[in-house]
DNA sequence: CAGAGTTTGTCGCAATCCCCACATCCGTGC
DNA sequence: GCACGGATGTGGGGATTGCGACAAACTCTG
């Protein structure tokens, strides 16, 4: 593979113990795995050193030992949305399955960044022809994307690698030029005053969505119900319709008993 | 190749080769790191068979290979089915050494989506910090984004699966309210005309960013030069510097006789 | 049933890695 | 100066892996 001749940026002097296992973690951000014999050529010391500063690293937990180098440890990768993605994919599964009937060729959708959301997208992308879908999730941008008749606006902001979307003021200034058939927005908790999560900057983009589109439907897993989160989204009134996987119990049924917010069993 | 020998719970005795190929990725979401001699034993086949699904697994990108294993993949590494990012590594990751030598902490970038620029900026996001990347790929922002020192600010516009970017007029718009120290951008092809691409809405892209910032750095490898492409993106005048992999040909020499894009060769 | 194609096993050698003991270098404090 | 501990380099034996080539077993199809 990619030999390290006389490395440019590597052969500057010789880094202290510190500052190689610093640029070990560095690469590991890069590359998924990192092979000692590669590392030791690159800062010019032998691979019973790199060995040293692995099994170091190893023993704090920082990076996971493989047979000749390292690799990303699976918690400090990405514990976030690539955890909550692989949980209750069954539930989200049919809450995708069910949304998608709700859409039909020739809309504008809007869809903000999240796990359950990400599963309905995936069925968008499978299922459906001729939409318009703006969203602020790279993630839900690359898959829908694939999809030729899908056109695929996204918005701009800061990039927040845990929830693989952008944030801040640029998308909701950004999302305010357009106008959409349906938002479909994913939520923290939910509760009699409305949708709510955990996170202001996420919310903000929530609201957003559900101002500029003509109807909104929030697509929460059964657990959801009760949670109440830090900020509440929007009052209940706004949410055109709520799907789920499972009647929500009881004690939270009076979310639906105005009718407002239609409830929706996948 | 896709093909599913419909396998039902009947086999405890082996496992076909899908049922491994399953087990091996689930054992990864336990595990950060299976080697193939512990799966071969628990599977009850051979090493070598065990490699081919490893190696099989890594070639789709589910996993990432490691000497004697496998490791989970960073997931904002591998989506590059696209083949152009997989030919002149060597060249290419020359070129982004050298390149990153030119950014300093502080510093505030323009970069635009391509195959060379996103060696670049894996380089940066293992070498830097304290940087802020403004860029149109989200491929890019994925990556610098594993890097918490490191600000992305990700342009608007339409989705281009092809590119892994955003274009069209709002990328545009959205750039002219930032301003950088650099820009760096790819190119089709360089000529004594100047950088030029195959894509007017490519050009348009790197014409905002570079009209943006102070300096423009042009990352092209040696086999660019000479090449003509639909249109020229701006005149000489207004590239800064030029890094590439090796001299270019006597023949296009005459691109830097004036000394205006400083050559650089990494 | 035959034949083509796929999957897996076997074998051997070269390359790579691991581990251990010991030597060397260097800065620190006495 | 000198002892000392930490960090690093050296060398070799032993184990593991990678790779290519070939054969055996199996699957599917006509």
């Amino acid at each position: 593979m990619a030999r390290a001749p006389a490395d440019h940026g590597a052969m500057k002097r010789k880094l202290g113990k510190q500052a190689r296992q610093d640029r070990i973690v560095a690469e590991l951000r890069a590359n998924p795995t990192v092979r000692i014999s590669a590392l030791a050529r690159a800062f010019g010391v032998t691979t019973e050193t790199v060995r040293r500063d692995v099994d170091a690293l190893s023993r704090e937990g920082v990076v996971s030992r493989t047979y000749g180098g390292a690799a990303v440890t699976a918690l400090a990768h990405e514990p976030s949305l690539d955890e909550r993605a692989n949980i209750l994919v069954e539930e989200r599964t049919r809450i995708a399955n069910c949304a998608v009937s709700f859409v039909q060729p020739g809309d504008v959708l809007m869809i903000d960044s999240g796990a359950t959301t990400s599963h309905f997208v995936r069925r968008l992308a499978v299922e459906l022809k001729d939409i318009t879908i703006i969203t602020n999730s790279i993630g839900h941008a690359a898959v829908a994307g694939t999809n030729p008749s899908i056109k695929v606006i996204l918005a701009p902001g800061y990039y927040v690698a845990r929830e693989r979307g952008t944030y801040g003021p640029e998308v909701a200034e950004f999302l305010r030029r357009y106008r959409a058939n349906h938002a479909f927005i994913g939520a923290g908790g939910m509760t009699v005053e409305g949708p709510n999560d955990v996170s202001a900057e996420l919310c903000w983009v929530k609201r957003a969505m559900i101002e500029r589109a003509g109807s909104c439907t929030l697509l929460v897993d059964h657990g959801k119900f009760g949670n109440l989160g830090l900020e509440v989204i929007c009052p209940l009134e706004r949410v055109t319709r709520v799907i789920t996987d499972s009647p929500p119990p009881p004690e939270h049924q009076p979310i639906f008993l105005k009718g407002k917010p239609e409830l929706v069993i996948g």
